[in-house]
DNA sequence: CGCTATTTGTGCGTATGTATC
DNA sequence: GGATACATACGCACAAATAGC
């Protein structure tokens, strides 16, 4: 602010953000690959020459990016390498998912086991030919009785066992599975793109033939990496709009 | 995981979860006003009695959710009572915006004052009559001569000063304004609607008549509360998708 | 203008709790 | 049970930004 015109600004970054920087960085350099645990907290410590406080600011920068997940009595995964898809993106920490989901009613019209192929095996990341749980349904809020959403939601075979209890969830999808398997859900990641309603789709949500909608897929992965589950909603525009609170970071 | 068939999870949350919900919940109900100041960590830390260290893990939480911005020398700022608009929404904290500006090229075409009116003073949130700084530009990236998004940037007209510099910026029109006012942006809020594109539109655009796009509009707020800037972004859907890694949180 | 008080940011040390192996 | 690793929580000190005198 009252610097003087054509002075440098030296700026000095805090430690923590050194440290995250260069672990970042060995992280993009594939010197910790993806799945790989990251030293504990004290050998960084030891590495680096700072004090366990400091590694763990750091650590929180690496969170907030979605960089890593960390578990207690495990350690500190990684869990991207650099998540620079596409041309835009912007890495959100938070997400309380649970609040727009308790908000909702889920209402299954359909659930069957479906194979992974083509353009649904790379959906899943997953070899083309294996087995997944499918449903479909639409989500309501309140008592209105046009949908917000068609949901499209594949679960990874290994937790089949839910299938009974998708019809009438009072719960989200992944917490069935997070009580059922105790595989607790680590992150989510999210993506949102804009298409124009198909008229099949269209007819079941009760809008216009031709209008605009928002697709929100999501990716739930547990600590230990697993795909678990994979939710596509497809919202018509006039009903559903997508707002968030973004903040400047450090590094 | 062992827990008996049955057995109650007795979840104790920890002090700073509670710290935290209580100041959520005196914001929500009025007790600390938007643009208000929270008490200082020192007087938090005697009202709860815990340390310094669990009060700023619970300002973690309500920066977080977006509730509030902190200034050293200054305190903490309210800056949403709840931000529970339409149906969903997932606060986010972090965004490194500035990665994608970087990679991206703002060329301006037009550049005038105009008067908030109708839709526009809505859009800003101020008074209609109101004069802005109003400026529209395609957005590219790399070398690519399809713009990736259509953008209009309205400007608080108290910053309109920054009009030169806006033609050909080779930083983010926010940082002209941080430069040149050593007004901090503070918190960016912002929504993600999809839309069907407009001839007009798509014609600017190089797209498909009657084609989706994602519009990203983004509000940049200054710590002291005050709009400085409105971005409003039409994306195509085929050049863009928006993406973002979530985690669970606390509270 | 400099000085001081206030407030948040950074950084250190230490201890204990809890989950995992 | 014991070892390891992250989570929570206390304490302290100093730096940096701000406001007011």
């Amino acid at each position: 602010m009252n610097a003087l015109p054509g002075a440098e600004i030296i700026a000095t970054k805090p430690q923590y953000v050194l440290v995250a920087q260069a672990l970042i960085d060995d992280i993009r350099r594939g010197h910790y690959a993806v799945g790989a645990l990251l030293p504990s907290e004290f050998a960084l410590c030891t590495q680096f020459g700072v004090s366990r406080h400091t590694v763990r600011e750091a650590m929180r920068l690496l969170i907030e990016r979605g960089l890593v997940t960390r578990q207690r009595g495990i350690g500190t995964t990684v869990t991207s390498r650099e998540q620079r898809a596409h041309y835009t993106q912007s890495t959100a920490s938070v997400g309380d998912l649970p609040q727009y989901v308790e908000e909702t009613r889920l209402v299954t019209k359909e659930v069957k086991d479906v194979l992974a192929l083509g353009e649904l095996s790379e959906l899943l990341a997953c070899p083309a030919g294996q087995r997944w749980l499918y449903a479909r349904g639409f989500r309501y809020v309140g008592r209105s009785k046009d949908p917000i959403a068609l949901t499209d939601i594949y679960i990874n075979a290994a937790y089949a066992g839910i299938k009974g209890l998708i019809r009438a969830p009072d719960v989200p999808v992944y917490t069935l599975i997070e009580r059922q398997y105790g595989e607790r859900v680590a992150e989510v990641k999210q993506r949102i793109d804009a298409k124009v309603i198909s008229a099949d789709e269209a007819k079941a949500l009760k809008v216009a033939s031709g209008s605009a909608g928002l697709v929100i897929t999501r990716h739930y992965y547990a600590v230990s990496g697993r795909l678990l589950e994979v939710a596509v909603n497809l919202h018509p525009a006039e009903r559903f709009s997508y707002s968030m609170s973004l903040r400047p970071a450090p590094l």
